[in-house]
DNA sequence: CTGTTAGCGCGTTCAT
DNA sequence: ATGAACGCGCTAACAG
């Protein structure tokens, strides 16, 4: 098995020193006569020869390589934020190592852990923070060491971290939207909330319930669960159990919650917008062709995503910045007459 | 900005020689004392140390990183495929470096040459390939370098690489769902093919279209256009316009194409499944909930992508293997009377 | 069991 | 403009 070629091989092949072919082919300030610049770059063609990067690391004490953790590349929301990372990351000819956490925050600390083994330059990370502040607190300490070196870290989720974040208007999205479902005519509503561990679900549930509050109405009927499909569909279930006749609008904390909450509400055959409305939150444009076609709250994803990669590579600190959230009215939800 | 604690850093604080501390640091099959095993490991917390693995990886000319070539993160089929690549992948103790190409055979090969740069282990390449055999030949040329010297790659998609690959039965899949709607009644069809291009698209169409011959039906309209949801949508206009009454039954050669053509459909007022069938390709799960639920032919998308890492890694060359498709009857078609 | 030492491939002074 | 030599952080003989 031939071993790839080396600097020094084509060093050698182009009757160069090594310091000369190093200086042509990665992009030093110092410059090359002509003459051996060619030769150089022919014997580098003839032999093959690519940049072993990690060597490149290694001497230049400086990789490039964005790390990105998020919770879970199959859904939809970081598949979003995923690909927008890595175009943003690429624009600044980086390359980008993912971990996925399946919402385990100790495999979120390590995963930040391997990150720095690798000496990223710099670390996005993507997703609700834990409601727990003892994980939180040692996260953070595992991203304060990774920045006490040199690294920088950005975050999309709560401002927990103490790093440049990129903050979804959850509370302010969900109260917008909890204003709009009552400008409907709605007054009965209940919320999916999602699991009470996590910030992002709790944050939504409280700006609605807000909302309703300060509009003088009854607060809603709380139904927690799983934040994925089939936890929509169960709490939806639920819901129907316990409160069947009461609620005129239901809120799942998130669109894929919402979906599951729509299949289980169609197979009870309860008419949406009919006789209940439905909204989701995210707007995850997957999901935008579904029927009746779902009222949410857009965050702007992608946007996010090319965001926060542009906070950690920035050169000073940003702080936090939010990222609006629209209300987008549709079928699932109609007005009470 | 204090360095990052090397291994030398812990020997001296430990008191011991440089190979000592690396031994029991990183796992060697060499054994240290009891004592001294003990006074590196606190030195090593102390220091908050993490063994560098660009530096580790030069040292042992063995990288701990695989590298993922995908089409679209956000595209769920990708997604999904990712997530099992990524899942897997941990499972050996690998980290995972994506590319995105949006479908650019150039940026494909531009992302494999990056990822021989890092010294991979080994790289999985998910996606159609394309029907250009220049640049399919220059792709190859790209992994065969990498193979060289001593580069492991497995692929997803048609197997045209000479590496080992995990081949959809995009054949297969659509002949049988011809069969299988034709038996439901239809006799007249119609197949949004995707890009002329793009040789998945061009297998579903040609297995399609083989089933229908085979069972001495019309050949279907071929209505080519973008293998996206947007794509699927004006498709499926055209389609109307242009041969608005003659088809039953509408196969998207895949799901997200096929909801935008439900999209489409719906918008003109054409009833489906009432006056025409749509079916996909894929069973792409964020989208098993829409209405009318969509008729498909399932592939295994994470245990492509679980099975692509194992080739990948495993010793030995296996060959091309098959993943089966399997039809999926649902209610966005039905059955003539 | 433990320590010494020579690389791994490349960047970068420092001379010339 | 070019080359010689040292160092980046770690592993792997080899010696003891």
């Amino acid at each position: 098995m031939p071993r790839d070629a080396t600097l020094e091989d084509v060093a050698r092949q182009a009757g160069v020193s090594l310091a000369t072919a190093s200086r042509v082919l990665n992009g030093s300030t110092r410059q090359v006569g002509r003459a051996l610049r060619d030769r150089v770059e022919q014997a580098a063609a003839e032999l093959g020869y690519t940049t072993n990067r990690a060597a490149q690391a290694l001497a230049r004490s400086a990789s490039d390589i964005l790390g990105l953790v998020v919770h879970d590349l199959s859904d939809p929301y970081f598949a979003e934020v995923a690909n927008a990372v890595v175009r943003a990351a690429g624009r600044h000819g980086l390359s980008v190592m993912v971990g996925t956490t399946f919402r385990d925050p100790e495999a979120e600390i390590g995963y930040v852990a391997t990150l720095r083994a690798q000496r990223v330059r710099a670390i996005v990370l993507a997703g609700s923070r834990s409601a727990d502040p003892e994980v939180t607190a040692r996260l953070r300490a595992e991203i304060d060491r990774f920045q006490g070196t040199g690294g920088r870290a950005a975050l999309i989720g709560q401002d927990l971290l103490g790093v440049d974040t990129v903050v979804p208007d959850n509370h302010a999205g969900s109260r917008e939207l909890a204003e709009a479902l009552a400008r409907l005519g709605h007054t009965r509503f209940a919320v999916l909330t999602g699991p009470p561990g996590l910030l992002t679900a709790a944050d939504r549930t409280a700006g609605f319930a807000e909302g309703l509050a300060s509009l003088g109405l009854p607060a809603p009927v709380l139904i927690p669960g799983p934040f994925d499909r089939d936890g929509g569909h169960a709490a939806a279930r639920e819901l129907l159990a316990a409160h069947g006749t009461e609620v005129t609008c239901v809120f799942a904390v998130n669109d894929v919650m919402a979906v599951g909450a729509l299949a289980a509400l169609r197979g009870a055959g309860v008419d949406v917008p009919g006789r209940i409305s439905v909204a989701g939150f995210d707007d995850i444009p997957t999901l935008r062709d579904l029927t009746p076609a779902l009222t949410t709250v857009r965050l702007p994803l992608a946007e996010m995503g090319t965001r926060a990669v542009e906070l950690a590579l920035g050169a000073d600190p940003a702080g936090a910045e939010a990222a609006r959230a629209r209300v987008v009215l549709r079928e699932s939800t109609r007005a009470l007459t």
